[in-house]
DNA sequence: GCTTGCATGTAAGAGGTTACATGATTCG
DNA sequence: CGAATCATGTAACCTCTTACATGCAAGC
């Protein structure tokens, strides 16, 4: 119940239309809350039924029109009322760990490609926070005395500690892996 | 798509009941990917009807008869299939990195209760995990021969892991919410 | 007598995934 | 001329959550 509330923060932070909010969602924000296009036009629509946000047809050259939506008044009370409830902590879904488990009953070296696969995909995750960090977030003696800044950053210093935490797991994986195999 | 191999992970460990999966999806397994009771009944009948697993009538005193179920061939052979399949590397639902950028439109010092809550919650997880590790995987010169051991042990590093991380980010975000709360 | 634990389910509704569908423009 | 980007949607299906439902035994 909180994919409408990732989408009424992102159009807080910048007003824009479904296929911006899609492309948004593959990257910043949708790093913590995945969504496709098909799920967002849908809360789009009911989002404007239910008053919580405008639309604005943007007429533009060379490419289709769009609807560019931004937050309402009643939207904005919708949001602070959920940001006051509390939620449940995370429940994680860790696909990974149960094929690890698994393994045990099949063969445990056929799960090395796939977990290196997985190392190089979250190695790449990093990097490209890394680079968000470096680009947004650093300057000479950056100030940071806007709050959503600060509220960013702390958020991507989450990602980027989870990516860290995450390689490091992996490469504790890939070992015990070998281990196994090499039949000890 | 996973429930149903995380079912066949387990039912593996050890044969059970739904009632006893149940629990166990409360605890250790269930940690990295949580399912209700409902779920659960509701996919060892469609197994059963498949023929990935096998129910056994077990009378018990002083309590209701439980259906014992055990992993058939077949379930084995899908279990193995599936372990053999590439997965996507996981998509994260954060719900309270989404909270956390929406305090930027708010009142972030409202959130330090809630983040507080959550960081209780995550210490109290990291010490029931270190208390399963202390309990199952630590004896004298533990030797570790056994795979399943081993690999259960790895995923519970994981946990770990994620655990501290995720108290050292909390602390980063409380630290984050009071320098804003404090007029700086 | 009330709560907790054991044990199994149904049903409604919300949410999410996958496939299908269209149509223009730009770049190689 | 084909692929990628921009832009918006529908439909079917699967999964998940929440509420409801039952019934016995043990312990306080």
């Amino acid at each position: 119940m909180a994919l409408e509330h990732a989408i009424l923060v992102s159009l807080l932070e910048k007003p824009g239309s479904g296929y911006e909010l899609a492309r948004r969602f593959d990257r910043s924000i949708g790093y913590f809350w995945a969504a496709t296009h098909q799920q967002i036009y849908r809360i789009l629509k009911r989002m404007e039924n239910d008053g919580w946000i405008d639309a604005r047809e943007v007429a533009q050259q060379n490419r289709p029109d769009k609807k560019e939506y931004s937050v309402s008044a009643p939207g904005r009370a919708a949001l602070s009322q959920w940001l006051h409830e509390p939620i449940e902590p995370e429940s994680v879904r860790h696909e990974l760990a149960v094929k690890i488990r698994g393994a045990a009953f099949d063969d445990p070296a056929a799960l090395l490609h796939e977990v290196e696969r997985h190392r190089q995909v979250h190695a790449d995750r990093l990097a490209h926070y890394l680079a968000g960090e470096r680009r947004d977030f650093t300057g000479p003696e950056a100030p940071e005395t806007d709050a959503g800044r600060e509220l960013q950053h702390v958020v991507l210093r989450g990602g980027i500690a989870y990516e860290r935490m995450t390689l490091a797991w992996l490469d504790d994986v890939i070992a015990t892996l070998h281990r196994l195999g090499s039949g000890h």
